[in-house]
RNA sequence: GCCCCCAUCGACUAGUGGUUAGGUCACCACUCUUUCAAGGUGGUAGCAGGGGUUCGAGUCCCCUUGGGGGCGCCA
């Protein structure tokens, strides 16, 4: 049984980053059939907040990436909030100091910096193992000074083999690796020991995560090891960087799942996209659906080399997928941005959502932000919003003397359908000697207030005729 | 400083010793058209560099360079 977990910290809005790493662990999940599990790893007390982690299952949830357990919803290996797993990292802990396996160390931070420092290395060249070896008599010095100490480690002295299903075999030797801590002098245990419990007693069958925890990857398994745990299948997938291939950050715009979903993306689209950052099949194809993508993952065919996030496809495939939707679910998803502009209210009847789905449906192929929906229909209820450009170029004293000319051609047109108001126009610029641009484009400005739009005719169709007259009056 | 990973158009990628190096976004041109889009057609653009191995290297090996990551009483 595959058994897979996301186990993101609740210190901010989704990231980018995050979701891919969810949406990788959700797809192959499904893909073989087997559970994906939530974990909320917030056990640093700081910076964790009850916010973030709401907001982090409800963003999964809005672009499609659903757990099987989880904080919210149980199952059969909870708690799934580290803070709530507290005594279980303590006796496991507690477990491998009776057994020699961890060490109590008293040193502080400031000790082991200044031993690195006189012996000649570098600050971050890590512990120097200094308390392996401490006898009775120095811990209880120690002790009577008051030192809280923290549990270490004890590094065995063989090389570790990761076996990774992305990249394959790689090495470490232990000779690299310092004795680390597990347990912090405030009893908190450290992230590496608590995930290789929960990882372990979760029954997690492949940890799938970011590049970034490869090089940690070696103490994990020796934890494992250390536990007489069965150790994971690992793969480490390639981090997701901004343009500049430096990580994704504040200055590359929007990096949290929350910043696109609240421009107006199409869940769908969103995780499409995602899909395909460092993962392609052999055809490249590019436009899936869920029901595909869960289909053909895999994990093998996940990309060693660095994806970066590419904010204009992303929005060239919202654009696709708004196309592809129906306009009746456009506008629903649309409604909080037009309330927001107050174009629609509350309670709206039956026909003003008819009337304003088939507005949607006009300019659908252009909408390619849910949060632009406004700007496109708007003008089909409220009175335009008139812009200067348009009115300088189009609203001339030419441009409304032709709309005063044309006016009672509509003001006598009897049914107001798109072939009657095509000819009736057309019919006027041949009678008056009017080129079509002449009566076209002023005609558009002074309904829509814009130079773009809607076909002329639908769109005066669809505006009605009080409206049209009304409108064109004002501009002639 | 030490350790690890990676390297095909600007971006996402296909490629697993013999290819005119393919697709998608973006860009450009043309086309369609009352506008803007969308669509259609075509185009610009790539194997980081240097050594090997081989009859033959984008594909295998080594080095260099570049990028990313790790080395915390953060996760």
């Amino acid at each position: 049984m595959v058994r897979v977990r996301f186990a993101p910290s609740p210190t901010g809005y989704l990231h980018l980053g995050n979701a891919r790493t969810a949406l990788f662990n959700y797809l192959f999940a499904k893909n073989k059939n087997g559970r994906f599990v939530l974990r909320i790893e917030d056990t640093d007390a700081e910076r964790s907040k009850k916010e973030y982690e709401k907001a982090l299952m409800e963003d999964l949830k809005w672009f499609g990436v659903e757990w099987d357990e989880g904080p919210d919803i149980g199952g059969d290996f909870g708690p799934y909030r580290q803070t709530e797993r507290l005594s279980l990292y303590r006796n496991a802990a507690e477990k491998l100091l009776a057994e020699g396996k961890v060490y109590r160390c008293y040193c502080t931070k400031e000790e082991t910096d200044e031993r690195n420092r006189k012996s000649g290395k570098n600050e971050s060249s890590g512990y120097d193992n200094h308390c392996r070896e401490l006898s009775r008599e120095d811990i209880n010095k120690f002790e009577s000074e008051g030192r809280k100490p923290v549990l270490r480690f004890r590094v065995p002295p063989v090389s570790v083999k990761v076996n990774d299903m992305i990249r394959g075999e790689v090495v470490f030797e232990a000779e690299n690796i310092p004795d680390f801590v597990i347990i912090k002098s405030d009893g908190l245990p450290i992230f590496h020991f608590a995930v290789v419990i929960d990882d372990w007693q979760m029954k997690i069958s492949h940890v799938v995560r970011g590049e970034d925890h490869l090089s940690n990857t070696p103490k994990h398994i020796m934890l494992f090891e250390a536990l007489g745990a069965p150790v994971p299948q690992f793969a480490h997938m390639s981090m997701t960087l901004g343009r500049d291939k430096t990580r994704l950050s504040k200055r590359h715009g929007a990096t949290s799942v929350r910043a696109y979903r609240e421009d107006g993306y199409l869940p769908e689209a969103f995780f499409n996209y995602i899909s395909l950052l460092g993962w392609a099949t052999a055809e490249s194809q590019d436009i899936f659906s869920r029901e595909e993508l869960i289909e053909k993952f895999s994990i093998e065919r996940c990309n060693k080399s660095n994806a970066v996030f590419d904010p204009e496809k992303l929005l060239w495939m919202n654009g696709l997928y708004m196309r592809k939707t129906s306009p009746e679910r456009i506008l629903k998803l649309s409604l909080p941005c037009l309330k927001e502009a107050g174009i629609m209210g509350d309670g709206e009847t039956e026909e003003t959502m008819r009337y304003m789905e088939k507005a949607v449906s006009l300019e659908q192929e252009k909408i390619k932000l849910l949060k632009d929906v406004p700007y496109h229909v708007g003008f089909f209820v409220k009175e335009p919003v008139y812009e200067e450009k348009a009115v300088k170029k189009h609203l001339t004293e030419k441009g409304k003397e032709v709309l005063g000319a044309i006016l009672p051609s509509f003001e006598g047109c009897e049914e107001w359908t798109i072939q009657n108001l095509e000819a009736g126009v057309r019919k006027f610029c041949e009678e008056k000697g009017y080129k079509a641009g002449e009566v076209f484009h002023p005609l558009r400005v002074a309904l829509s207030g814009k130079t773009t739009g809607p076909g002329l005719f639908e769109m005066i169709e669809h505006l009605g005729k009080e409206k049209t007259i009304q409108r064109l009056k004002k501009w002639s």
